[in-house]
DNA sequence: TTAGTGACCGACT
DNA sequence: CAGTCGGCCACTA
């Protein structure tokens, strides 16, 4: 991964609306990388603490948060995503209604 | 250099 | 619907 993929990723995250989510392979597509889906959330994972950046709004096809029910970072990104106005139906996200689309 | 590993995805039971 | 499976590709030991 070099600098510039890495910051077309971010810059793809940063547009994501409030009140919407959009997907890791979505992210990848829009930032001009078809196939690195696995590799936005390796970007995510080495965000800084003190990062801006919506992460919470990038959730997986199935429309789930891709943590363990049972750990923080999960009760976090869901708390987010809640203070947002999502809901959520059986711990997933409708992405019927909050997948972000031009 | 190689093998294992992911905040993943889509197709297919 | 819920699992499996193969494919994906940079990173790491």
């Amino acid at each position: 991964m070099n600098e510039i993929t890495t910051q077309s990723i971010l810059m793809v995250i940063r547009d994501i609306p409030e009140g919407f989510v959009s997907t890791y392979g979505d992210v990848a597509k829009r930032a001009g990388l078809p196939g690195y889906a696995r590799h936005v959330g390796y970007v995510l994972k080495n965000l800084p603490e003190n990062s801006q950046l919506p992460w919470h709004r990038v959730i997986n096809s199935q429309g789930k948060i891709s943590f363990p029910t049972d750990t923080v970072q999960y009760r976090e990104q869901r708390q987010r995503l809640t203070a947002e106005g999502l809901i959520f139906t059986n711990n997933r996200i409708p992405l019927r209604k909050y997948l972000w689309r031009d």
